[in-house]
DNA sequence: CCTTTAGTTAGACAGTTGACTAACTATCGA
DNA sequence: TCGATAGTTAGTCAACTGTCTAACTAAAGG
């Protein structure tokens, strides 16, 4: 698990509101490129894309001349694993607040 | 919550190491400065204690001429709730897996 | 084939980041 | 008050990031 990638990527808000975008299912670069607030340009886009994926954050599949990207999920939990191991260990647990 | 200033100071791999350090309980900057792997400058070290405090992941007291850094336990649930909420919305739970 | 549409790759450029050295501030102890 | 110790602040610099435009690749449809 590469998490500098991971937070690296997680460090944008574009990136950040990509992947919100996507917790509802898989949508088009294009689709993403006209929904993302900052209305970046489509080749910023697809380096945001390319930097989702490095991190494993998201997977793409081509049909026909478009590409659709979604949520790799399956690093969903590798991802709270992470934080979970850098901000709350060391200590017994603390009541869990629900 | 500035999840944009959170994410940042995760980026840095001698920040999160800072982070794990201080798992078990404070630390001076001193003490940090001597254990971090990369093996930095005082200067450089002061600047990542910096940006944890903004970032609100850490805070420090002054105790003679030592400055104790802490983790921000209270931080740890609303970092896991944004990355629950940037990657794991939109369907209906897996198996939860434990 | 040629054109259109969807997206990526290449290259440039401003702004940010992380590192350093040098100098400064703060506290302790004699 | 002087010197030593602990950290921070100031200033510089190379490397990285996010953005853009221009040019390219891929597929569809005539």
């Amino acid at each position: 698990m590469h998490a500098n990638e991971v937070f690296k990527a997680l460090a944008d808000p574009t990136r950040r509101e990509i992947l919100q975008l996507l917790r509802r299912g898989e949508m088009t670069a294009g689709e993403l490129t006209e929904r993302v607030s900052s209305r970046v340009s489509k080749p910023s886009m697809s380096h945001h894309f390319a930097v989702l994926k490095e991190a494993d954050l998201v997977t793409s599949r081509r049909e026909g001349q478009q590409i659709f990207y979604a949520l790799n999920t399956t690093v969903v939990e590798d991802v709270l694993t992470i934080i979970w191991g850098l901000l709350a260990d060391g200590r017994p647990n603390e009541e869990p607040k629900t």
